[in-house]
DNA sequence: TTATAATATAAGCAAATAATTATATGTCAA
DNA sequence: TTGACATATAATTATTTGCTTATATTATAA
C-alpha cells in the first residue's frame, strides 16, 4: 500500500539532513502540534535566539515552514502544501507528541496566542 | 492510527541526519529491495571504494544495516530488528523503487549473487 | 519622535563531515 | 607460499555546520 507520491532521493536527502539535527527536529515536531512563534522557540530551547532564527530559515528555504508576520511576531507552520510534506509529515508521526512543552509555556505564561488586531 | 511505537527524538535525529546523505540514503534504499555486497555499491556509485565502506561503517555503527561476511565478500542488508528501523522504513517507502539500478548491475554481470559455498 | 520588544542578518570560529590517497587486513585459489 | 581480489582503516584536507556575539530591521507603544 503505497500512500504518497514517491519524493526523488535528490530532494528528499537535504530535507532529511535538515530534520537530522536535534533541535530542528523538534520544532518541527512543535509544529505539528499548531504554529508558534519565534520567542515561543526561545523559551523552549536552551539557545541564543539567532541560533533559532537560523534554523527557522533553514527549514523555511527548504519549504518545510511557512512564515507569517503578524505584528511584531512572526509566526512558524508546517509547509503542509510543499511537496515534501509527506515525506516530514511520516517522520514527524514517528516522534512522541511534544505537546507538553507547549503546555508548559502555558503554565509560565508565556505562550503566545494571536487572537485579532487590536486595531486596523 | 499509530503503526508503530514512538522514537526518542535524541535517537530518531541522529539515524535522519545519515539518511541525509544522498549516497546512503540511495543505499537504504537499494537495500530495501535486498542485500548488497561492498563492491555493487562501489559499481553503482561514482566513488571510491574507501568512501563506500566508510558511509555503511556509519550505517552499521548506527545499527541501521546488518554485516556479513560471506567468503571474500561482505554483504550487507538492513537491520530489521533494531528499534529505529521503522523510522527508516517509513522514509525509504516513500522514495521511488531503486530495483533498475539492480538490474542493470544484472545485465553488466556485475551482480553478486551468493548461492552457496563452495565447500566446507 | 523615541524607546522597547521581537526578529533577522552578519561575521567569526570550532567542530563535524565527506571526500581522497595510501596502506592494512582477510579470503581464496594456484 | 604467493598473488589477486574484496574490504577496512588511517591520515589528510576542503567544506559545511551550528553556535556565539554584535548589529540591523521592523512594529508597537509611550
Amino acid at each position: 500500500m503505497k500512500t504518497t507520491a514517491d519524493i526523488s532521493i535528490e530532494k528528499a536527502a537535504p530535507i532529511l539532513k535538515l530534520l537530522g539535527d536535534k533541535t530542528r527536529l523538534t520544532m518541527v515536531a512543535l509544529l505539528h502540534e499548531g504554529e508558534c512563534c519565534v520567542c515561543e522557540f526561545t523559551e523552549i530551547f536552551n539557545m541564543s535566539q539567532p541560533s533559532i532564527s537560523q534554523h527557522l530559515r533553514k527549514l523555511r528555504d527548504a519549504g518545510v515552514v511557512h512564515e507569517e508576520r503578524r505584528g511584531q511576531w512572526v509566526f512558524y507552520s508546517l509547509n503542509t502544501s510543499n511537496e515534501l510534506y509527506p515525506l516530514v509529515e511520516q517522520v514527524v508521526k514517528q516522534l512522541p507528541s511534544q505537546k507538553s512543552k507547549l503546555d508548559d509555556l502555558e503554565k509560565n505564561g508565556s505562550r503566545v496566542v494571536w487572537c485579532e488586531p487590536k486595531r486596523k
